[in-house]
DNA sequence: ACATCTGATATATAATTGTATATAAAAAAT
DNA sequence: ATTTTTTATATACAATTATATATCAGATGT
């Protein structure tokens, strides 16, 4: 449609994947229907403005008019707040994936959300690191205890559990990595193509 | 129509309101048509994302996605950009738009930018004080002055002296207050109505 | 009193949106 | 491995809604 509205579109979209949504999530919490958020990523309609909110909404984005002036300074406020995910082997990401779903899944339900918002910082953190294939087995280990915690018997302690498993990961990454920081990290492994930069994860 | 759609559409109209711009004025530099732009004030439509980025941009503003956390950031340094006018008595609320409004045809026409940039700058440090009335004449003498810019042979030198007069009138005015800023200014003379609040002027 | 400028509104047209369905890709299961 | 099932995105058609054009009534100023 009318390239001006582009970047916004772009936005969104790109805002749907870090967060690793798929559009009829996205669908479901904006209450806007499924085909018509492929139409507007495909940026083949003029959306109206309540479709723009609640879509941005339900992304945690407020739609917001700047004055041209303050738009350098509001553009790096805005860098600062959204994370930035480095590149990562597919089947990592799809692991880190997978586990920013089984997180909402779990929100959206019951489940004490303390002990969510703790997980969710774990993830985050271990969100910010590239990370090597070795420790894929260990990922995919706890993202099956993610999965599993609705049916766990005692959910706080489940999630409790995920929730150290992470950290304790993420330490033994970040230290490892320190060491070797330029070979173990996957930049070098592949090109950044848009195939690719669809891996990459979720929010904060 | 829908009330969340309520703020932006509210922004649009301060904005313009602001620019003491009339819906005509804002039309044909959004090329949005004006009965358009009264249903869109009134929140009677859903308006479309292009219309609105055409509106913004006519208003120097820019539509932004800003993630909830940086919100509080963002409105503040909005808050800083954007320019908040004092109340003013009508009638000299009325010369200030209607400065604006010929500079703002000054700008469309030829005429060289720094010093219409010049003028600008004073207008606004003009903006920004509450006006006794004993001043209405004396801006009434500047205002026409800047009116006849257009057609005086000199254009450069015009304008110059008209920017030359609102620095020496601001300073007196300034001055002038400081000795007795509450009761020069007009705050107890009327309650802040909207009817009043619509005199407002503005820009920077 | 007249000309001008303001914001609002009626109607025809063009476009988005909602509902339902199709296609493609991925995951799971046998 | 191959088939089945699930998931993810795209599209067709009807209904609803925004937009453009033209016109209006009121206020303002000359």
């Amino acid at each position: 449609m009318s390239y001006e509205t582009q970047p916004i579109v772009d936005r969104i979209k790109e805002a749907r994947q870090a967060k690793s949504m798929s559009q009829r999530e996205l669908s479901k919490l904006a209450g806007v229907p499924q085909g018509q958020i492929s139409r507007i990523e495909s940026n083949a309609v003029d959306l109206r403005l309540s479709s723009l909110i609640a879509i941005a909404n339900a992304l945690d984005l407020e739609l917001a008019l700047v004055p041209r002036k303050a738009i350098t300074a509001v553009q790096s406020i805005t860098r600062q707040t959204t994370d930035h995910r480095p590149p990562q082997y597919p089947a990592i990401g799809k692991e880190l994936s997978h586990m920013q779903k089984a997180l909402r899944s779990l929100r959206t339900q019951s489940l004490a959300i303390a002990q969510a918002d703790e997980f969710q910082k774990a993830l985050s953190s271990l969100n910010t690191l590239s990370i090597p294939t070795d420790y894929l087995a260990q990922i995919r280990n706890v993202r099956k205890a993610v999965e599993q915690i609705t049916k766990s018997q005692n959910q706080i302690k489940a999630i409790t559990d995920a929730t150290k498993a992470i950290t304790y990961l993420r330490n033994n990454i970040a230290h490892s990595t320190t060491t070797q920081i330029r070979n173990v990290p996957p930049k070098p492994a592949y090109s950044l193509e848009p195939a690719y930069s669809l891996e990459e994860d979720d929010d904060a």
